[in-house]
DNA sequence: CGAGGACTAAATGAGGCGCC
DNA sequence: GGCGCCTCATTTAGTCCTCG
């Protein structure tokens, strides 16, 4: 699925992502957009023959996508589709997808299921509250962290925060050594925070972080607390790259120690 | 603050080729 | 016809910086 970026949500979100489906038929979902003109012939094929990826259609045209780079227009149909909640992935080749029907792969009730989120102001507080869980501290500033939810700016970002706060599902705390700056936590993640903090020496270990963990979605806030600058080098051009392609950071205890690539 | 532009390499599989 | 080997095309995934 898609939430702050592709990702792997559980079923049961499904119905909460309802307005994103939405959002993405609106975007995409015009018949004279060619994605969508070639998905009755898309649908029929994998009706018929089961899951089906990319490779499986022949057909050479090609589509203007992201990343700056045409893409050919079979790829670009599967992709739209299931943005719109028409297919899923039902397993995958290495890391092509092969998409399903969703009403072979989700039970119906879910399919059928309403919108959790009556209203805008519902659905903008249920994401910013679950982002914020996602982030564990989470800093009210705009940044790419805050992305995919839907209708949400920094003006309604905070105007958010603050009612999940008067709430009483927020709590707004400062971080010692980072002056002048108000962070947002999660108040059922409270007695996990003091538990870690009344543990005398946890064993110390070395922990690889992956360059999407949620533990770097905020690399602001991980120089600051942690004094530890993480780029993730992948997308540098090669000779800007201080460290290498794929540089991980290692985590021993509770300190950022060093780097691998 | 937010829009827009620039940017990468590993893995996989299809297809061509020579050879038996 | 089919195997082994090679090459080539395709697919995958967001970050970061600049500018108005």
């Amino acid at each position: 699925g898609f939430d702050k970026m592709a990702s792997i949500h559980i079923t049961a979100d499904w119905p909460y992502f309802t307005r994103r489906r939405a959002y993405m038929r609106e975007q995409h979902g015009d018949p004279s957009n060619p994605p969508m003109e070639i998905s009755p012939a898309i649908f029929q094929v994998i009706r018929e023959h089961g899951p089906r990826s990319s490779i499986d259609f022949k057909r050479k045209d090609m589509v203007d996508w992201s990343w700056g780079k045409p893409t050919r227009l079979a790829r670009a149909s599967l992709e739209i589709l299931n943005a719109m909640g028409e297919l899923l992935i039902h397993h995958r080749v290495g890391t092509r997808r092969v998409f399903d029907l969703t009403e072979r792969l989700l039970p119906t009730e879910l399919i059928s299921a309403l919108d959790p989120n009556e209203t805008e102001k519902d659905y903008q507080n249920w994401h910013v509250f679950r982002r914020v869980g996602g982030l564990g501290l989470a800093s009210p500033n705009a940044s790419e962290y805050w992305g995919a939810i839907l209708g949400v700016n920094t003006e309604i970002r905070r105007a958010t925060l603050k009612r999940l706060v008067d709430s009483g599902d927020l709590m707004a705390v400062a971080v010692d050594g980072v002056p002048r700056q108000t962070f947002f936590i999660r108040m059922a993640d409270l007695p996990v925070i003091e538990a870690v903090q009344k543990k005398r020496s946890p064993r110390a270990r070395a922990v690889f972080i992956a360059p999407l963990d949620n533990l770097l979605w905020d690399r602001n806030l991980v120089r600051r607390i942690f004094n530890f600058d993480y780029v993730w080098e992948i997308y540098k051009p090669e000779v800007e790259r201080k460290y290498g392609y794929y540089v991980l950071p290692v985590i021993y205890g509770d300190r950022f120690v060093a780097r691998v690539d």
